[in-house]
DNA sequence: CCACGGTGGTAGA
DNA sequence: TCTACCACCGTGG
């Protein structure tokens, strides 16, 4: 993965969970943090950046507070994904194809995509995802039930699914 | 339960 | 380039 400079707009999202950070770029949304005990506080106060990016930031909190509670999470803002490879970006928009509730292992995943084969290379792309929650890499489990991994908190994946009602193993 | 080989994409040297 | 990782998966003890 490239990385690419950009100006990015840090924005606070509350949660019964703890504060979210969501960055945008002039594009979207281009990336959310779960909560930290640091606490990555907001760059800016929502008031100080363009209305754009606050209406962007409205989709966002309601989006998140409703996955994050086990809900559809309703409308999204823009995803900036530029700073994805191809491969990246098409197992990140397979992923946003899983509704709610349902569940899907990393080889269905590589078999939406065309490439059966690239099972391995799904569990990459999935930990790369900058946009958890939303882009809902926690309904991607291993197959035959079982839970797989997670690049940060193992609980937020049991959590997320819990919620939703998907039984794992 | 465990071991192992086949895989494709990525990052780093 | 080459190499060493991997949020995997099926098969075989």
């Amino acid at each position: 993965m490239k990385t690419v400079p950009r100006n990015l707009v840090s924005l606070s999202v509350s949660t019964p969970d703890g504060i979210f950070t969501a960055h945008y770029s002039e594009r979207g949304l281009a990336g959310i943090n779960f909560p930290s005990k640091q606490n990555p506080a907001a760059t800016r106060e929502p008031e100080n950046v363009p209305t754009k990016i606050q209406a962007w930031h409205r989709l966002t909190s309601a989006a998140l507070k409703r996955v994050v509670a086990g809900e559809a999470p309703g409308k999204f803002p823009p995803f900036d994904l530029s700073a994805g490879t191809e491969f990246q970006c098409a197992v990140w928009q397979a992923m946003l194809q899983i509704q709610s509730g349902q569940a899907k292992s990393y080889g269905e995943i590589a078999q939406a995509i065309g490439k059966p084969k690239a099972v391995r290379a799904v569990g990459g792309a999935c930990g790369a995802n900058p946009i958890p929650v939303l882009v809902p890499c926690h309904r991607v489990i291993a197959a035959g039930g079982k839970i797989g991994g997670f690049s940060s908190d193992m609980n937020w994946k049991r959590t997320l699914l819990k919620r939703e009602g998907v039984i794992v193993s």
